[in-house]
DNA sequence: TATTTATCGATAAAAAATTATCGATATATT
DNA sequence: AATATATCGATAATTTTTTATCGATAAATA
């Protein structure tokens, strides 16, 4: 008998699971032992089987009329989303959203450590921003094959994104976290993953606007 | 006879329209009068038709054999995304996230002008980041009112986030745009968009895990 | 001990989103 | 001028995602 774990996840569950897994974490810290979907669920504007179903491909398993044990199904979901150890990252840009991702501290609980920063600027190379330094572009290749290096985190403007990808992909970056709003073309085989916020931004903008139009009809 | 434009939305059609602003754009940069379905779609990894239809929501008009004409495509996406005239936004929580969105060039195109930020730390309130003022958070019911803002930026960490929002909510703000990684309770008719990087992290992560897994199976 | 209840896990149904198809049409080509 | 071609707009088919249903089960309750 097989597992019966679906082999392909959706973009839908998995950016549920980090949803759960802070609620969970939270039960956990009022010494909660279990949960079931339907508690879960009721923090969110869905149903219980929504969650039961994203968890499943978390291969948890849960008892009826109980639930969840907390503890396990925190450390299932961390480990399907490889959040158990961390993952080194380069990230090039070191603008305005770049020192925000430097200075993020929370990265390592989501299984990520950014190590070094590049950017093409001669005035910020050599400076620190967090503790970490800003390196040229030119010892990345490098870098990357020494350090073992998978991610990388582009943080740069649109018009110079698709340059920074092709480097990155060139000196063997296997996944790219992308925040410059500009689409990317990418070789088979690696990676891309969008963090755009003026996508999200977007979704906002319409809605508000599609409520003052409501407003003025009626 | 009524209008073809679909009353409701999908999130997927709203985030797909700033994609092709920015390919549009570029077009347009470049002198290009019209614009195919087929030649936007080319940029990404979907077909004509989902562009054909998401472009449909906009009202926007084409011609057969030749596409649209991409300064009017601009303008009624950009209508329709609310991005034509600038919306005020107070920003709360003057931290790495905080300061990078208040550092962001850019927002003015993408209908979005924040105003100030607040925060509760009192070594912050009076200074002035990238020559936005620092408020304490007992002005903002005033301020609110005062100059009509509709719109609240969260940015501080995950503990503090609903606290933050039923601030926002009791003062008169309409759409909330959170940044925290906490599933957040809003009343009835008020706007909550999320924008967790910790979600796209999920993605990112989760893939690579699966694809070392592949390695290791295959 | 029997009954009720909350939940899981699995499957089925419904809804939503994506993709394919096709007639109409505007331009380019023969 | 007739034919070929690229595209739109609309509709249909397909696929994916979400939601509902239901038997099994573990605990609580009568």
């Amino acid at each position: 008998m097989t597992s019966q774990i679906p082999t392909v996840v959706s973009r839908s569950t998995l950016k549920r699971l980090p949803l759960y897994l802070h609620v969970l974490e939270d039960l956990q810290r009022q010494g909660q032992e279990y949960a079931s979907c339907t508690m879960i669920a009721g923090k969110f504007d869905f149903g219980p089987t929504q969650v039961r179903k994203d968890l499943e491909v978390t291969g948890a398993e849960g008892t009826a009329k109980i639930g969840f044990k907390v503890s396990a199904l925190v450390k299932d979901i961390k480990e399907f989303l490889g959040w158990h150890n961390a993952h080194d990252a380069f990230l090039v840009g070191a603008g305005n959203m770049g020192k925000a991702l430097l200075g993020y501290k929370d990265f390592d609980k989501y299984g990520l450590n950014i190590v070094a920063a590049f950017d093409q600027d001669p005035k910020k190379v050599g400076t620190k921003i967090f503790n970490k330094e800003i390196l040229p572009m030119e010892k990345m290749a490098n870098l990357v094959k020494r350090m073992h290096i998978n991610i990388g985190i582009v943080t740069v403007p649109a018009e110079f994104a698709q340059g920074v990808v092709d480097i990155m992909v060139s000196v063997g970056i296997k996944a790219i976290w992308n925040f410059a709003p500009a689409p990317l073309q990418i070789p088979e085989g690696i990676i891309l993953e969008n963090a755009r916020l003026t996508q999200s931004l977007a979704v906002l903008t319409n809605k508000l606007t599609m409520n003052f139009d409501k407003e003025m009809k009626g």
